[in-house]
DNA sequence: CAATCGTGGCG
DNA sequence: TCGCCAAGATT
């Protein structure tokens, strides 16, 4: 099968592959497993800064099981979806606990972990133990989509069934872990969203979408809906040392598990909100300064953030406790801090007006 | 199955 | 400025 849809892209491969990534050297399963983590929804040229320092820090499963979870998610402050965090750290306790800090070869186990689904439980294998196993990423799902002029949007499951089957089919015995990332580079050099270079590509004299002239038409976008307005009032508190008060979020939901500035009922007016900053913080208001608002946008919402600035006494009536604390701004941005939050600490101070 | 979960880059 | 979306998994 010299000339197969693998053979081809392994050719390519060995010519233009990306082959010098922080995670392609010293490649065991825990540095392969973080990479894939982190490479979810998320671009390689972010992740590299996050993965170089998260390995220095956690340079082995038994290092990231141990750690405090606040300390995982400073590491990962920034990235976004936190829960995959959460869920690493989780699954670096059981890889101890349960498999004796060695990552199963095994896709069924590997699934069993928190965080490790089908894609990312074949990409271990595939990488880290040249195992066959297909993976199905966004890169794979537009080569795919393409090459066999697969119609509709990948999020649907009829859909992302059949790319799974192509995906299966197309998976070599030899050389998988070079071929699964010469899929992804493919992907991710050659058969871009826009403007795809089909000239440049091994598998275009095959690929149903280039011979119709279609293939900026695959694979089909995400049906759009109007992405709803949400407004929320973010306190900065400070004391007359500066030190500013932190909440510690709830585990599940938007920035879960991270620091944030304490929020107040969005449905408030201005001029309420020193009073209702005494009910909620018990603490007495002395002053409210109104900030800038911005808008944060998430993949589904839009949220304004409408800062204010409130000054209090000396804040010894309430101590430090697990989740509450008052830190200096260089303090709390060494915390595991969601990113408007950050801008908001390091920022420079506004005075307008809303 | 559809909604949820972040952020930054890019056209 | 704005919509789209990226090495997906979970509920």
């Amino acid at each position: 099968m010299s000339n197969s849809f693998a053979q081809r892209l392994l050719n390519w491969y060995d010519r233009h592959g990306r082959k010098a990534l922080p995670w392609h050297h010293d490649r065991n399963a825990y540095r392969v497993w973080v990479s894939e983590i982190m490479l979810q929804q998320t671009q390689v040229a972010t992740v590299i800064p996050y993965y170089e320092a998260f390995m220095a820090r956690f340079p082995s499963v038994e290092a990231l099981a141990a750690a405090p979870v606040d300390d995982v998610l400073s590491h990962w402050s920034g990235l976004g979806y936190y829960a995959r965090a959460r869920n690493l750290q989780k699954a670096a306790q059981q890889v101890v606990e349960h498999f004796d800090g060695r990552f199963p070869a095994d896709q069924a186990q590997l699934e069993s972990l928190p965080g490790i689904g089908r894609s990312t439980a074949a990409a271990i294998l595939a990488q880290a133990f040249q195992q066959r196993a297909t993976i199905l990423d966004g890169n794979v799902k537009r080569v795919l989509a393409r090459h066999h002029a697969v119609d509709g949007w990948p999020g649907q499951t009829r859909v992302l069934n059949r790319l799974w089957e192509h995906a299966e089919e197309h998976t070599p015995d030899v050389r998988v872990r070079d071929y699964t990332q010469a899929i992804m580079d493919l992907g991710a050099m050659v058969c871009t969203r826009s403007r795809p270079d089909c000239n440049s590509c091994p598998l275009s004299n095959t690929c149903t979408a280039h011979a119709t002239g279609e293939a900026a038409r695959y694979p089909a976008s995400k049906p759009k809906k109007e992405k709803p307005e949400k407004s929320t009032w973010m306190v900065i508190l400070e004391d007359p040392e500066g030190r500013v008060l932190l909440e510690k979020r709830p585990p599940s939901g938007i920035w879960g598990g991270l620091w944030s500035l304490p929020e107040l009922d969005p449905a408030l007016e201005a001029e309420e909100l020193a009073e209702a900053c005494e009910q909620s913080l018990g603490l007495p208001c002395l002053d409210v300064t109104l900030h800038n608002g911005f808008r944060h946008t998430f993949s589904h919402y839009h949220l304004n953030i409408r800062p204010a600035r409130l000054s209090t006494c000396h804040p010894a009536a309430i101590a430090d406790h697990d989740d509450r604390r008052w830190l200096y701004r260089d303090e709390a941005l060494a915390l595991g801090l969601p990113a408007p939050i950050r801008t908001l600490l390091a920022g420079p101070e506004q005075t307008a007006l809303i």
